[in-house]
RNA sequence: CGCGGGGUAGAGCAGUUUGGCAGCUCGUCUGGCUCAUAACCAGGAGGUCGCCGGUUCAAAUCCGGCCCCCGCAACCA
C-alpha cells in the first residue's frame, strides 16, 4: 500500500449572500460533506471550508434597497447560511466571510503580489450606463444597443479608470497546467469546455471599481479611490481560510505546495471559467500553487424546468428538510443523479424515492431485524475497512450515488435472505439455525450503518444503537 | 456558422471515454409470504436506443449529415 498523504482540504464555492440559501448549493455542500467525513473516516486531518461571500454591487444595492447598513444586512445573511450547518448536519471546520478582517488582508495581499509581479494595470475603458436604471450595463444586458427597461433613452458612454488583471498573459501556463492534470476538472466534458475556453484566448478583466460609485468592497492597495471587484477578494478565501500569507504552514498543510497541490474544490456549472481559469491565473501570477482537482456540479431543474423565483417551483432546503429530515433530504440530494449533470427533481419524485429506499426498504429492514432478534444475544463485531477500493474510486469521483446504490443492494438481499431463511418459522423449529441467520442479517445492518456514516450520518448512528439496545425504531416514516 | 448540454420501456435515468447479451429505479400486471413501517419476495408485460447513411464479423457506443428539446443574455447555483 502506498503511503497516503495525511491532510486533505476541501472547499465549496461561496454563496453571494444576496438571497435565501439555494437547494443548489445545498446541494454542493452535502457532497462535500459526504466527501470530508469520508476522509476522516480513512485517517485523514480534513478541512473543509465553506462561507460567504459578501462584497460588490449588488449587495450593496439590496442593503440600500432596504434600508438597512449593508454590514448588518451581510451579518443577518450570513447567519442564515451559517445555520445549514445544523439543518444539514454538515461536518465544515472553516466558515470564512469574506468581510472578515483577515480575509480582508490576505485579498490584499495577493493582490499586492500579482502586482508586483506586473500582472496589475491601470486602464482607461468606456462604461454604457443607463441614466433610467442608474447602472452600469455590459452589452450582453442591451437589447439593440438600448437598455430593455429603458429602451427610449440613449445610453451614456462613461469612462472610468480600472485596474486590470493580465488574464490574456496566462493562456500558455493555463494550458500547461490542464496537460499535466489530466483530472484537473471532472467532469471531463467541463474540462473540455474550460479548455477551449482558454485556447481561443482569454482577455484581460476589471479588478477594480471606483469607490465613489461602489464603495461596499476591500480597497485596493495603494489606491484609495478604488475598491477590488467581488471576485478578486472572494476567489482568495480558498486560501484566506488558511491563515495565509501568515501561517505558512498551515497554507502549506492542507492548501500544499507548487511541486504537489492538496486542494480540492467544488463548484457549480455557473463556476467554471471563475474557479478553473480566473482563480488558477490568479494563483499563478502570485507563485502560489494551483488546486489540485475542481469538481463541477450541474443544476438542478424541477419537473423539467428551470428552477426560478418567478416560475414559482423553488425548493429551498429548508423546505425539505421540514419534509424529509436531515438524512432524508441529504439522500435525496446525494441520489438525485449523476454527478456532473443536470438533474431533475420534483416533491413528487422525491416522495416516492424517500418512501421506496428509506422507508420500505432500509427503515423497514432495520425493523423486521430488530424485532426478529428481540430475543437473541448476539455478537457485536467491529467493522473494519469498511469500503473497498472501488467504493473509495466512486467517493473520489463523488459518484456517491453509485456508493449508496451499492449500499443498499444488501438491503435488497438481506430482504431476500430472510424471505428464503424464514427466520421466524426457524425460531420456533431450530434455534441453531435461527441464531446464525440472525448474526447474518445482524453484521449485515451494522455494516450497513458503517458505511452510511459519511453519507447519513444520524441514520448510521440509530442502526448502531437499535442494534445494541434492541429497541424498535422508525428510521424513516413512511410520507402520504 | 456564438458557446454548451440532451434525445435509451409509461416516468426518471445509467451505459457512449475503451464497439461485444439493452440495464437500473419507480409505476403497472400475476402469484407468494405474514417477522416487518399496507412493508417484503418471485415472475411477467413493456424499447426500430431521435432520423438517414457509412465503417465493422459486430454500433446506443465510432464517422458524416439532418431533425427536435433545453441552458448560458432579465430574479436565479
Amino acid at each position: 500500500m502506498k503511503k497516503m498523504k495525511k491532510e486533505f482540504y476541501i472547499t465549496t464555492t461561496l454563496p453571494y449572500v444576496n438571497a435565501e440559501p439555494h437547494i443548489g448549493f445545498a446541494s454542493e455542500i452535502i457532497l462535500a460533506d459526504s466527501r470530508a467525513r469520508f476522509e476522516k473516516l480513512l485517517g485523514k486531518e480534513v478541512i473543509f471550508n465553506t462561507g460567504t461571500d459578501e462584497h460588490g454591487l449588488k449587495i450593496w444595492q439590496k442593503a440600500r434597497e432596504l434600508g438597512v447598513d449593508t454590514q448588518k444586512y451581510v451579518d443577518e445573511y450570513a447567519a442564515k447560511f451559517d445555520d445549514l450547518r445544523e439543518m444539514l448536519n454538515l461536518s465544515y471546520t472553516n466558515f470564512i466571510r469574506t468581510t472578515d478582517k483577515g480575509h480582508e488582508e490576505a485579498a490584499r495581499e495577493i493582490w499586492r503580489r500579482v502586482d508586483a509581479n506586473g500582472y496589475i494595470y491601470k486602464k482607461k475603458y468606456k462604461i454604457k450606463y443607463c441614466v433610467g436604471c442608474e447602472m452600469e450595463k455590459t452589452d450582453s444586458e442591451l437589447a439593440d444597443g438600448y437598455c430593455p427597461f429603458h429602451p427610449g433613452k440613449e445610453l451614456e458612454i462613461i469612462e472610468e479608470e480600472n485596474y486590470f488583471f493580465k488574464f490574456s498573459a496566462f493562456q500558455e501556463k493555463l494550458l500547461k497546467l490542464y496537460k499535466e492534470s489530466p483530472d484537473f476538472v471532472v467532469p471531463q466534458k467541463r474540462f473540455n469546455e474550460i479548455k477551449s475556453f482558454v485556447e481561443r484566448g482569454l482577455e484581460d478583466f476589471s479588478i477594480s471599481r471606483l469607490k465613489s460609485k461602489m464603495s461596499w468592497g476591500v480597497p485596493v492597495p495603494g489606491d484609495e479611490d478604488q475598491v477590488m471587484y467581488v471576485w478578486f477578494d472572494a476567489l482568495t478565501n480558498y486560501i484566506s481560510t488558511l491563515g495565509w500569507p501568515n501561517n505558512s504552514e498551515n497554507f502549506e498543510k492542507f492548501w500544499g505546495t507548487i511541486d504537489r497541490p492538496n486542494a480540492i474544490q467544488i463548484a457549480g456549472k455557473d463556476n467554471l471559467r471563475q474557479q478553473s481559469a480566473m482563480w488558477q491565473a490568479m494563483l499563478l501570477a502570485a507563485e502560489l500553487p494551483t488546486s489540485k482537482q475542481i469538481f463541477i456540479n450541474g443544476f438542478i431543474g424541477v419537473d423539467g424546468q428551470k428552477m426560478s423565483k418567478s416560475l414559482g417551483n423553488v425548493i429551498s432546503p429548508k423546505e425539505m428538510v421540514e419534509k424529509f429530515g436531515v438524512d432524508g433530504t441529504r439522500y435525496l440530494l446525494l441520489i438525485k443523479g449523476t454527478f456532473g449533470e443536470d438533474n431533475d427533481i420534483s416533491w413528487e419524485k422525491m416522495t416516492a424515492r424517500y418512501n421506496a429506499d428509506l422507508a420500505n426498504g432500509l427503515g423497514n429492514l432495520t425493523s423486521r431485524v430488530i424485532k426478529l432478534s428481540e430475543n437473541l444475544s448476539l455478537k457485536h463485531k467491529e467493522n473494519r475497512d469498511i469500503f473497498d477500493v472501488e467504493s473509495i474510486r466512486l467517493v473520489e469521483r463523488f459518484d456517491i450515488d453509485k456508493v449508496l446504490e451499492n449500499i443498499w443492494k444488501i438491503v435488497t438481499e438481506d430482504n431476500k435472505y430472510i424471505e428464503d431463511t424464514k427466520p421466524w418459522e426457524l425460531s420456533k423449529n431450530n434455534e441453531a439455525n435461527f441464531k446464525a441467520v440472525m448474526q447474518k442479517l445482524y453484521d449485515d445492518l451494522n455494516l450497513i450503518a458503517g458505511k452510511l456514516s459519511p453519507f447519513l450520518p444520524e441514520t448510521s448512528e440509530k442502526i448502531k444503537k437499535a442494534l445494541e439496545t434492541k429497541e424498535r425504531i422508525i428510521l424513516f416514516e413512511r410520507i402520504k
